[in-house]
DNA sequence: TTCATGACGGGGA
DNA sequence: ATCCCCGCCATGA
């Protein structure tokens, strides 16, 4: 049986370059409207064990949530090189760019 | 079992 | 616009 972290660890892994989604849009999908915080835990445990393109997940706000510099800026870089735009100095235009995985 | 964690979301000041 | 606060809830120790 897939768990709630499974599942989110599948959608992020089909997030298409160039595209992004939001914390709350992920556990939304992957069945807790309210996990956000869930899909936060996730990253930090799984992208080191699964190696996720967690720099395609943002906030809600359409910002880079991440607080460490360094890192903030590294993902700002790998999304401009896969085609996004910034309109601040960590926003983009999310409606433009968030991912809807409708079909399956 | 309980408890703390967490890169969030949304609403209010 | 920014800052703060509270709610949410799966996971691991």
């Amino acid at each position: 049986m897939e768990s709630f972290t499974e599942r989110v660890i599948h959608i992020i892994q089909r997030i298409p370059s160039g595209k992004v989604m939001t914390y709350g849009q992920i556990g939304q999908l992957a069945g807790s409207p309210r996990g956000a915080r869930q899909v936060v835990r996730i990253l930090h445990s799984s992208s080191k064990k699964h190696g996720l393109p967690w720099h395609r997940v943002i906030n809600a706000k359409g910002e880079i949530g991440i607080k460490a510099e360094g890192a903030a800026e590294h993902q700002k870089a790998m999304l401009e090189s896969e085609g996004i735009m910034f309109t601040g100095r960590n926003t983009i235009d999310l409606e433009a760019y968030r991912h809807h995985p409708e079909i399956f």
